[in-house]
DNA sequence: GAGGCTGTCTACAACCCTGTCAACAGCGAG
DNA sequence: CTCGCTGTTGACAGGGTTGTAGACAGCCTC
């Protein structure tokens, strides 16, 4: 014990010093505060954590991202990216079937939780009470879905643009709602079961259909 | 100048000081802690900021709650139980009608967004990934749906109780989320107009009777 | 009117977080 | 091999937060 003492000033090992390019130490930092923005929120992303996380000291954080609002920045626009990736690419993948309306809101819902690219959005909506980006781009996804119904069952009404637009709203709430607190309200409910959530994506999707068979190419309005 | 200067050590005009009774300070300091509940989620009380809006000093507040998780607790508490209240209220307003669903939703709604509990329950939801409390009760309301549906069109299948559970998520999530985001999606969706939101409601409710009255009280699993 | 209960205040202590600074140390260029 | 760029670090400062301690002062009771 005593011998262990014989530096009195200068302490422990110094710790052998990684060094990483710019780009990986980037990278690796905000993977660290991606979880945590997931977890705990833009407010709740401390650099000391993140460091530790890294195995770095948070100066290195700073030293990258200049400030903790220049990472939190980065962060958020990264993964705001990522999601409207993902989610074009699962719109795109199932767009083509037809009542393949199931499938594309299962890969939403993935495209949504697996990084909790979901309860991301869902901090910042509650950090900005006023509309921000489009990150979800609804509106050119209205549009692809009027298409789809003109086409279908022809032009039968003109001012069937706000249904096309309230199916999008209805299945973009639900699965946002739902990879926030999913799981909290189907318990809620009395809906057991680990499937439980997709049993209740499908008949979101029986219902969708069934609206736009109901309604074809004309409003619902003054029905 | 100078001469107000007389007291070297004791500084400024003692300022009067209110004394109200426990209750009193409890309910305002609650107040000022919803307001910041609300706007910031429960992670962003501070005692500071709330002992600010009420007029005191934060010591006060730690007197009358303890502790800040003591008054977090508090606040959440009483948000949830008037959340509970009104949702309970907006419901027996209007079950009676066949569908005054729409005036149900907009009754629903103007309980999430009056105090913001909307997106106090939101906060929540993003601070525990698993379910909690169960504040909206929605099962109860689950099984009142599915007992109207019997009543009107007569026990026809028994796997019902699901489909009548999946209304009542449906609503519950965009209720919610559009109490968070709803301007968003609206305004992203290309939805425009200060009616937007009450026109999306009585959309919904016009899908969900639809729904019912073609699925009656057999269950839409097979069709 | 006197006394006590208790709501309220000022001042202080301990902690945590962000951001700065000067110095150290990989790693590639010459 | 040496030099320099830059990723990395420990130490420190400044501000902000929760929580404590002791004194002050309404208001109710006797």
């Amino acid at each position: 014990m005593a011998g262990a003492m014989a530096r009195p000033k200068k302490a422990p090992p110094p710790a052998p010093r990684r060094r990483r390019t710019a780009e990986e130490a980037r990278a690796a930092i905000m993977d660290a505060a991606e979880r945590q923005l997931v977890a705990a929120g833009p407010g709740g992303i401390r650099l000391q954590d993140v460091a530790r996380e890294v195995g770095v000291s948070h100066p290195t954080v700073l030293h990258h991202f200049g400030s903790r609002e220049g990472l939190v920045d980065a962060v958020v626009s990264r993964a705001l990216d990522a999601l409207h990736a993902d989610v074009t690419a699962a719109l795109a993948d199932a767009s083509a079937g037809e009542d393949k309306v199931a499938a594309l809101l299962d890969g939403v819902a993935a495209a949504l939780s697996a990084r909790g690219q979901g309860r991301a959005m869902m901090w910042l909506a509650l950090g900005s009470p006023e509309p921000q980006r489009d990150d979800l781009r609804l509106r050119e996804q209205a549009e692809a879905v009027d298409a789809l119904r003109r086409a279908r069952f022809g032009a039968t009404g003109e001012a069937t643009l706000e249904d096309s637009q309230f199916m999008v709203v209805l299945a973009a709430s639900t699965m946002l709602a739902h990879s926030v607190m999913g799981a909290h309200l189907l318990h809620g409910a009395g809906v057991r079961g680990a499937k439980a959530p997709a049993r209740f994506r499908a008949w979101l999707a029986r219902l969708l259909v069934a609206h736009v068979e109901r309604c074809g190419g004309a409003t619902g309005q003054g029905a």
